[in-house]
DNA sequence: AATGATATGTCAGCCTTGTTGACATATCTC
DNA sequence: GAGATATGTCAACAAGGCTGACATATCATT
């Protein structure tokens, strides 16, 4: 096990602490960080009248052209009650298109537009920047590491999914 | 298929481009890796009636023992209505204590019954296995790197707030 | 061709957790 | 005593989750 934390406060004297002890540090500067992060586009969304959730949904989308309902629910892990609420917002304003399946034409196939990839875009290079400020200065694994960890942090269920999303064939 | 990733691939090695590219992976990563982080509070949490909201004021209340509202709402960033309607309900179920400032005694100093230190340990270390899961295998630096990764993709106008609390001496 | 399963859409209502604005109270500081 | 400060509270609203119920179109199977 990699090393320890270092000794926050004294605990109650009894327990197997070392084993158990929290890893606070990680645990606040995940939440800080995370709380920063999905801050920026937040200011750019506002003067579309779109909030995280459209956001979430037009950066798959944007991502994984021709993606479907169930597959973009899956991703998601919401209802379908409350992505359709997002969804037809986007459809309504012209920011993702929503085609009939060909080989299946119950299903449909969402598409940014060019409206769509653009502010897509836009939200994804604000928050590559702080990345990379971040990443700036640090050794040159940090990113591959970071990465990883990440990875690992993720569902032992869903990580081969999400890999898949991630790094996989651009196919969906 | 139309590529939704136009500056992605194939262009010279223009310095303005390889600044550009989203670092998709790990914004996408960093996404799920969250979802399933705050994932594991969430089921305990329901079985007390509590919310995230709940979960935030218990953790830094148990971390800082003698916390004020104020800087309790500097933490978190939210408005003292919100803050109050969780805290109320913690206070109301003897998971946080209210007790009046000595030195200024229009201040609230909160700490966290026996009972609250117990839950926020119990969430925390949840937390921990899951990151220490992440960790395991890892190189050794990996903790220290994702550490300073973190802390350097939070707003530098908070980033030594953070520090301070993250890291800082016990006091409030 | 009929039937059941599947993919999606929609209505209605509820919950949590954020917001703003207004106002009340106690206490501190000058 | 006056004004600033820390907190509490009421009311209303919004975003984005949820459940349950039901409708429609299409596919797949018999």
């Amino acid at each position: 096990m990699p090393d320890a934390i270092p000794a926050l406060k004294s605990h109650q004297p009894g327990k197997d602490i070392l084993a158990e002890t929290p890893a606070y540090d990680l645990i606040e500067l995940f939440f800080f960080a995370y709380r920063d992060f999905v801050s920026d586009p937040d200011r750019i969304l506002d003067e579309y009248g779109f909030g995280r959730a459209h956001h979430r949904v037009l950066h798959f989308v944007g991502r994984n052209p021709g993606l479907t309902i169930a597959e973009l629910l899956d991703i998601l892990r919401i209802t379908k009650q409350s992505l359709n609420r997002v969804l037809k917002e986007l459809i309504d304003k012209d920011f993702i298109e929503s085609r009939m399946g060909t080989a299946d034409r119950r299903q449909r196939l969402l598409f940014a537009t060019e409206q769509g990839r653009e502010l897509a875009l836009k939200l994804a290079k604000l928050q590559t920047r702080r990345i990379m400020r971040a990443l700036s200065d640090m050794e040159p694994e940090a990113k591959d590491l970071v990465s990883r960890y990440l990875l690992r942090l993720i569902d032992p269920d869903s990580s081969a999914h999400v890999k898949h999303l991630v790094f996989g064939s651009e196919e969906t």
